[in-house]
DNA sequence: ATATATCTATATCGTTCGTTATAAATCCCA
DNA sequence: TGGGATTTATAACGAACGATATAGATATAT
């Protein structure tokens, strides 16, 4: 908005970059579990820069899950709308959401959404809204896409693309969920072929 | 086990009481939320009663999940093994999924280990084994059902029973996440005639 | 009745939490 | 070269947390 230099000591952080590792620490640890020790650590600032740039421990939660949702980085997504062949789409949308769930990296498994943000609805404040929404938008695309598909003939045009939009959203949760609780990527593996039929059929 | 008289001042509550009232504690507020106050206070006994006779919030924690896996207190899965119809069966899962996931009571909605434990996975230690055998253990009872259909011959002699137990129990997963987001009942319940046919396509 | 063992309640412990005064440091502008 | 504005770091705040030491209460056993 404002370019224009600001008078008194400038900020000695990127605000981008603070609100991404702080994502990191929640989707890691989980929104009590993350301490604001943790998070200034992580965001390599001070406790009063953090309060002062993003207001609360609460309020900085809100933000990173809207910027987490403006980024647009979950990748199941994006594969399912990259890939043109819509078979290999919802495999692939399958197959990316099973790797994320039980990738071992640094605790940020699955989507920072589905992970993170589920297990704190109905306990913070203004989350439930945020989530809402991601869910709405999430189930929008994916239908979209099968509309798409569609129109190019693809899928009959009575294909019913916002409850299959849905089912995937559905299943995204019980795969990341199960993974979890310790589920192996290739046991999650087992099921998709059947997955993809479903999602597909008539 | 020990049906002999103790000596010494007896038990002024009764253990499995008190273990009941901890998990609807835990299941409306989770388990950070939960502090020791609310659940001495739910539980009608003293912080130095909870802790000689339970150990720590931890210990009382995993007491919770293992006695409501005892108690079989799941109600879409009791009601799913309770129908006949196998039809009516899935319905009446899905249904019974739907109407606890969004029934708006004293907090404790969806299912316990759906709603509350599962949000606690990977975040405190000895969850995430119990968890595990709690979800083989659903799948297998779901899986079980539909093999008795194939006995029967009302299913077809290679259903895949274990993979739709599987997809049965993600639905619930994800019904409950929405209901935790704020959908209503209704908006849930369009999905459901697609979802049973799923579940017992071929 | 006394001794012993167990449970209960009050009160409090030390931590850790999220949050915030306070003051030094760093920049723009005149 | 100051003066005003803003951000920084140190330190500490009150509150709430989980967990316990202590002492009184209540049962059985002898």
């Amino acid at each position: 908005m404002n370019d224009t230099k600001r008078i008194g000591r400038p900020r000695g952080f990127d605000e981008n970059d603070a609100l991404m590792a702080a994502i990191n620490v929640f989707w890691a640890k989980g929104y009590d579990g993350a301490s604001m020790k943790d998070l200034t650590r992580a965001m390599g600032i001070s406790g009063p820069s953090l309060y002062a740039a993003f207001g609360d421990k609460r309020a900085l939660y809100l933000k990173t899950i809207d910027r987490y949702a403006d980024v647009d980085a979950c990748a199941p997504i994006v594969a399912f709308e990259a890939e043109p062949d819509i078979e290999k789409a919802v495999r692939g949308f399958l197959t990316s959401v099973i790797s994320s769930a039980t990738d071992p990296g640094d605790g940020t498994r699955g989507c920072f959404l589905a992970s993170c943000v589920s297990t704190s609805v109905g306990q913070v404040e203004g989350v439930d809204e945020r989530m809402e929404k991601a869910i709405d938008g999430t189930d929008l695309r994916l239908a979209q896409r099968f509309d798409l598909e569609k129109q190019r003939g693809v899928l009959p045009a009575d294909f019913p693309s916002r409850l299959r939009g849905r089912l995937m959203y559905d299943m995204r949760q019980g795969f990341v969920f199960r993974g979890r609780a310790g589920w192996s990527g290739e046991s999650l593996m087992e099921d998709i072929e059947d997955r993809v039929q479903m999602i597909l059929a008539i």
